[in-house]
DNA sequence: TATGAAAACGATAATGATTATCGTTTAGTA
DNA sequence: TACTAAACGATAATCATTATCGTTTTCATA
C-alpha cells in the first residue's frame, strides 16, 4: 500500500477518536512511513522530521509518539540502550512483529512472519493467560557477522567449517 | 537447591574471571536469590539490601548487578516503564526465561519452560541467524483479573462479552 | 609482617532521556 | 467575530543511570 493510503488510514484512526491530524503529526508519520525498516529513538525522529516541518518541537514528537502508540499504530521497544524507539505495525498487523538483534554489528532486522501461534494456544491453556500482545526478539549472530567471521578465520588458516 | 549451593556456585562464576565475592556483592546475590520471583529494579535491590549491609553505596549496587549481567547471572530486562530490572536466571538456565505481563494489575510472573525450542531451529534456518539468546513477553489478562472481570460484569448486568 | 598495586567501594556530581509546565497559537463552533 | 478546547513550542524539572574521585580493602610479594 503507497504512503498516501496509509496515511489516510491513520488519519482515520485519529479522526475515530477525535484527535486530529495536525501538519506536525502528519509530518512524523511521514517519517515513521518512510522509515520503516528503521527503529528511530524520538531524537532520531524529531531531526528527521524538522526537515519536513522546521518550526516542530521535540515535545510535540514526543505527544506524538505516545499518542501513536496509545492508539496501537507504532510500539514502543526497547533494546537495552537508554532510549526507546518507535516502530510502526505491518500494514494490518494488529500486534507487534519479531527482531533479531545482532550482538556483533548491533544490527536490528525484522521477522514479520508471526511464530509465535501455537505457543500462545499453549500458554492461553495451560497459564490461564489471555493474551493480547507479545514481545519477541532474538539476540544473536546475523548472517553477515558470520560470513565475515568465516572470512576471517580462512585468512587466518585451516580450521572447521562451522563450529555450532 | 538451597541458597547457600547457590551462592557458592556464583561464586565460582566470579572467581573463574577473577571476579571477587566481596561483601557488597555476596549480600546483593542473597537479596536476588531470596527475592527470585520478583522483578527489583535497582533501587529495590538496593533498600533491600540495606538490611543485610547498610553501609553499600547506590552505586556499588549498579555495579554488581551490572558485573551479574555481564556475567549472564541475570538479565538485565525492561517492561516498559522507566527502569531496569534485574532477573536471575533459573537454575542451570542458558538463557532468559518468559514473562506474562498483565495490562490490568500490572502484575508479572514468569515461565520457566522453554516454550521456543522449534520456532528458534526454524528462525535459525530461514533467516540464517545464529541465536545465542531471546526476550519473550506476553502481554495480556492475568487469570486474576479475568475472574475479577466476570464477578464485576455479572453485578453490572446483561452486556456484550466483549469489546476489543 | 610490611609494602605497593590493583580492585572495589561510597559519596556525589554529571549526564541524558523523558515529562511537566506554561504561555501562545490553531481549529472548530456558536 | 468571539469563545473554548486542543495542540503546540520552549524550556524547566525529574529521575534513572553513569562517571568521577578520593578512600578502603585485598592480595601477592619482599
Ligand atoms: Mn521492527
Ligand atoms: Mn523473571
Ligand atoms: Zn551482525
Ligand atoms: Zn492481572
Amino acid at each position: 500500500m503507497a504512503v498516501k493510503e496509509r496515511m489516510d488510514y491513520i488519519k482515520k484512526q485519529l479522526h475515530s477518536q477525535s484527535y486530529k491530524l495536525t501538519p506536525q503529526r502528519e509530518a512524523t508519520v511521514e517519517v515513521l512511513l518512510e522509515n520503516e525498516e528503521d527503529h528511530l529513538s524520538a531524537e532520531d525522529v524529531y531531526l528527521l522530521v524538522k526537515d519536513k516541518a522546521p518550526e516542530i518541537g521535540l515535545a510535540t514528537v514526543y505527544r506524538t509518539l505516545e499518542l501513536l502508540n496509545e492508539l496501537e499504530i507504532v510500539d514502543k521497544i526497547n533494546f537495552g540502550d537508554g532510549v526507546s524507539r518507535y516502530d510502526l505495525r505491518k500494514e494490518g498487523a494488529n500486534h507487534s512483529h519479531h527482531h533479531l538483534v545482532c550482538i556483533q554489528c548491533g544490527d536490528v532486522s525484522e521477522i514479520e512472519e508471526d511464530l509465535l501461534g501455537e505457543v500462545e494456544v499453549k500458554v492461553e491453556r495451560e497459564w490461564q493467560f489471555k493474551i493480547k500482545d507479545h514481545r519477541l526478539t532474538f539476540h544473536g549472530v546475523c548472517s553477515k557477522c558470520q560470513r565475515d567471521k568465516d572470512s576471517t578465520n580462512e585468512e587466518v588458516g585451516r580450521q572447521t567449517v562451522d563450529q555450532l
